[in-house]
RNA sequence: GCCGAUGUAGCUCAGCUGGUAGAGCAGCUGAUUUGUAAUCAGCUGGUCGGGGGUUCGAGUCCCUCCAUCGGCUCCA
């Protein structure tokens, strides 16, 4: 007998050789149904194979992470036997389960695949899923792994059992379909009930530009068909809240062929709202003793060669520009801290004045490869909402909590509740590969999940994720849609104020070298908004958008009633405007609506003989007659 | 940058195997003066992404460049 511990700290005592699954039916029917996997010993596993010595054992379901990467990487397993039955000679690469779906990436030779072939694959699919194949593992030794795939003539694989070693090799064959494979897999094809093939686009062989261009073919798939059904209305959604058209429709911004790619240029009302949230930052750091600066947007090569940008990036940049007579280079900016160091080191510091916070909406360029672009998540300009903090080490953590404590209050300012950070720190087995002492680095990790804790940060930390100056940490936002973003960001950096031989003199009359401390709660104005606009699905919060409501008069005869409304209203410090328009209220109702301006105010005879005005919210509808001044105190509060 | 797809009026889209461009909305003009998601009528608007080629003839076929979309890779 062997003792199985559950998550919840109960002992069952089973026979050797027992099976995730015959541990799942022993519980309940219900729970055998629902097993996808088992997790033993913090490894997944396949729900059938045999237990032999006493475990601590988790079944996974559809509500585990691991099972659901286990039905999606069967899945996959059952797109590739699909691919084999209708393209005959299909070379496979890999075909692993991602975060949402799974993958696999293949060679077809001259044949080509397009959207239009996924439904067949997909029909395909679920016939082979109604099979019911089981999932069977099989070890094998390398000679036979290699015989096998050599008599199959795929290369990929081949080169895949290359690099693994004998005795740690397993196929998995469902069907006629066999895969070498290490698991795990769900029992058998029937559970795969509702399967997508959402796209296929083109993959570099083992993620390289230099070989081969392989088809991936992505997909989703689900254990109900409701779920499926699901996942396509939230895509849907997703579809509809995207900021490149809302941005677009809304006249937030624009891109044009003549400006140039990856260029945005930001329309009167996407200004009036990015406006409004560098003011409300601005604010906040004047409150916290930053200091604003405004610096050039363009620096010369020996700045950069000072910073060590140059060597590492300048080959992948804008390339300089030249002064006419002289020739003298220049790099148009890709960051603000080379100038911030500058401005630190134009005087001798003294610790008195310490801690030194320069901030600026700085506007970067970075050259970005074209294919890489995409709305304003990923561009080519972009404004960062920057400062550098320089500081003593024993300043560290204090400065470091303001930041912390700022960034979250910007995000919660701005109805993004769902956050977590990722703290990413050095690769412990490669520690040559970063610039300062052990001792400072040691420092600066402690120090950081100390704050993220202080401050109640739930985090995620990435060994080998660190700059090569230093330790960071990046905030990750879940928007309304349950996507997640990376906004914010901050960093220990030991490295420029090297480069850059910055100091202060201390209470000891010696030189010391300041730490400095790269921050910006929004990341980016340009990808901030972007993610805004997509969270909120253009409806932004009241203090931001860029028009509060829309006074719209019945006829004509009621705009100067309007006019004097929209005075009053604007006294208050509202904004908004008067639809003018010889049109029906049916038609600018339904406009108002569309660009979603948060409240209507209808005007006609009845209000105009009691002063009053007719409320009414964008997607909520009719709420009554009020009076301006009940109308301001609604607006007010809401902000 | 690479693979694949797309590019027709301000927007959304139609235009079969090559025969010389069309709708709805928007805009303009006129009428209507309107009560909670589209009043009616008329009109304007396109060197069919740019350039080159094949052809008697190209929105349609070929080449090339640009942009956009989906990926790959990268992100100070």
């Amino acid at each position: 007998m062997i003792k199985v511990t559950f998550p919840d700290g109960n002992v069952r005592s089973y026979e050797k050789g027992v099976t995730a699954l015959d541990i799942a039916a022993s519980i309940s029917e219900g729970l055998a149904r629902n097993v996808l996997a088992a997790k033993v010993n913090g490894e997944v596993i396949d729900a059938t194979r045999p237990i032999e010595k006493d475990i601590s054992l988790q079944l996974l379901t559809w509500n585990d992470k691991g099972g659901k990467s286990t039905f999606w990487h069967s899945s996959a397993h059952l797109l590739a036997e699909a691919l084999e039955v209708l393209y005959p000679g299909v070379k496979f690469g890999i075909g692993p389960a991602i975060e949402t779906g799974f993958y696999y990436d293949i060679d077809l030779g001259d044949r080509q695949i397009s959207l239009e072939d996924l439904p067949a694959i997909e029909e395909k699919m679920k016939e082979l899923a109604q099979r019911k194949s089981n999932y069977e593992r099989k070890e094998v030794s390398k000679t036979e792994a290699l015989s096998f795939f050599e008599a199959k003539g795929d290369e990929y694989k081949l080169e895949l059992i290359e690099e693994l070693e004998d005795g740690q090799i397993t196929f998995y064959q469902q069907g006629d379909f066999v895969d070498l494979c290490k698991g795990p897999h769900l029992v058998d094809t029937s559970k795969i009930k509702a399967i997508k093939l959402t796209n296929v686009a083109g993959a570099y062989w083992r993620g390289d530009e230099k070989r081969k261009m392989l088809t991936r073919i992505y997909g989703v798939s689900f254990p109900k068909q409701k779920e499926l059904q699901e996942y396509l209305e939230l895509m849907e959604e997703a579809r509809k809240r995207d900021h490149r058209k809302l941005g677009a429709e809304l006249e937030l911004f624009m891109f044009s062929e003549k400006v140039g790619a990856g260029l945005p240029i930001w329309l009167p009302k996407g200004t009036a709202l990015r406006s409004r949230l560098e003011d409300f930052l601005k604010e906040e750091q004047l409150k916290r003793n930053y200091t604003p600066v405004i610096t050039p947007h363009i620096g010369k090569k020996e700045l950069y060669i000072t910073s060590g940008h140059y060597e590492k990036y300048g080959q992948d940049s804008f390339q300089p520009i030249q002064t006419p007579r002289e020739s003298e280079e220049f790099f148009l900016k890709p960051m603000n801290c080379p100038h911030h160091c500058e401005i630190y080191g134009h005087r001798p510091r003294s610790y008195r004045e310490l801690p030194v916070r320069i901030a600026e909406f700085g506007t970067v360029y970075r050259y970005e490869q074209s294919g890489e672009l995409h709305g304003l998540t990923r561009v080519r300009s972009f404004t960062v909402d920057d400062a550098h903090i320089f500081c003593t080490p024993d300043q560290l953590k204090n400065e470091f909590l303001d930041v912390l404590d700022l960034t979250m209050h910007v995000l919660k300012k701005l109805s993004f509740e769902n956050f977590t950070a990722q703290v990413s720190l050095r690769d412990p087995e490669q520690k040559e590969k970063y610039i300062g002492s052990d001792e400072n680095w040691d420092r600066a990790e402690k120090m950081i999940q100390e704050a993220a804790d202080e401050v109640g940060l739930e985090t995620v930390v990435e060994l080998g994720e660190a700059a090569f100056y230093g330790p960071k940490l990046d905030f990750m936002v879940k928007d309304a849609l349950g996507r997640s973003w990376q906004l914010g960001t901050i960093q220990v950096d030991y490295n420029l104020p090297e480069r850059f031989e910055l100091e202060y003199i201390g209470s000891d009359n010696a030189s010391h070298r300041p730490i400095m401390i790269h921050r910006a709660p929004f990341g980016s104005m340009e990808r901030f908004v972007g993610v805004l606009i997509e969270h909120t699905g253009g409806k932004f919060p009241l203090w931001i958008t860029p028009d509060q409501f829309a006074i719209l008069p019945i006829s004509d005869q009621y705009i100067p009633f309007a006019q004097s409304v929209l005075k009053q209203l604007e006294m208050a410090g509202l904004r908004g405007y008067i639809d003018d328009r010889t049109e029906s209220v049916g038609k600018k109702i339904r406009d108002t609506e569309l660009s979603k301006v948060p409240y209507m105010l209808i005007v006609g005879e009845k209000e105009q003989e009691s002063g009053s005005v007719s409320v009414r919210r964008q997607g909520e509808g009719d709420q009554g007659s009020s009076t301006p001044e009940q109308f301001i105190d609604l607006v007010t509060s809401e902000i």
